[in-house]
DNA sequence: ATGGCCTGATCTTCAGGA
């Protein structure tokens, strides 16, 4: 079973990159972030012509995340349980949907936009409500895992230039001891093999040649259970899909499991 | 080759991304 988790930075631009990569990639159970569409906007239809079935979590032009599936779609959780808000708007930045015999749950982590802001306040107590919200799934002995897009490196190794990043979010104290403690909660860090250069980015900002020059950081992750983690075939970045006209800024991460 | 920001809406200018 192929999973993948996936940054597409708007359904609505990157479908026929989507569609194909579907397609080509073979896989069976996609989780999607950055949606940047409405409910009614989301392209059922096409999907379903692949042969996925979609559980969507969208409202408008940002965030928006979904899970997209062939091999079933039970149990949709839509929205983190008691999650926090941002300037009383509860935004939709997580999913949850048992695939087969996986659960799992899409998530977008809020940016944090700069250390000391609102919105770094929120996307610390947003990641402590998701700690909370998995705790069950992630001590049972069903395959579990939160995968998508966190926005935090969790170690220095994980950005190009650490020095670059100094006293930016994404590689605070605070951040990585949020991930932490969501990782104590029973989940390891998939990291995946990077099909070329040293470490497995993720994310490569549009501007500046980032991606031809590999100024990368690898904040989308795939954080599994037990028994996801012992299923774990191979997990790789397919950089490929960041390549040519009309990409993402981010890579999809894919996991096979043997399950 | 992998190439110098992109997306959606408030719509020709801006917020947000990270």
């Amino acid at each position: 079973m192929r999973i993948a988790t996936w940054n597409v930075n708007s359904i609505t631009v990157r479908l026929p990159r989507l569609l194909d990569w579907l397609e080509s990639s073979g896989t069976d159970v996609l989780c999607v972030q950055e949606t940047k569409c409405t409910d009614e906007q989301f392209p059922r239809e096409e999907l379903r012509e692949l042969g996925y079935e979609s559980a969507v979590h969208a409202d408008g032009r940002w965030n928006g995340v979904a899970v997209l599936s062939k091999v079933g779609l039970a149990d949709v959780t839509h929205g983190l349980p008691d999650g926090p808000g941002y300037d009383g708007v509860q935004e939709p930045r997580a999913i949850a949907a048992t695939c087969g015999p996986v659960r799992l749950w899409s998530v977008y982590v809020p940016n944090g936009r700069e250390v000391g802001h609102d919105h770094y306040a929120y996307k610390l107590r947003w990641l402590e409500a998701l700690r909370a919200a998995v705790t069950e799934d992630a001590a049972g002995q069903r395959p579990f895992a939160v995968v998508g897009d966190y926005n935090v490196a969790p170690t220095d190794a994980d950005v190009y230039d650490r020095a670059l990043f100094e006293g930016s979010t994404h590689v605070t104290e605070a951040e990585r001891s949020a991930l932490a403690a969501l990782r104590g909660t029973g989940l390891s860090d998939v990291v995946p093999r990077p099909l070329k250069y040293e470490h497995p980015y993720t994310y490569w900002d549009y501007r500046q040649l980032c991606f031809p020059k590999n100024r990368g950081m690898r904040i989308d992750l795939v954080y599994g259970n037990a028994p996801f983690a012992g299923a774990v075939k191979d997990s790789y970045v397919d950089r490929e899909a960041r390549k040519g006209k009309g990409p993402s800024d981010h890579a999809p991460v894919v996991v096979d499991l043997d399950v």
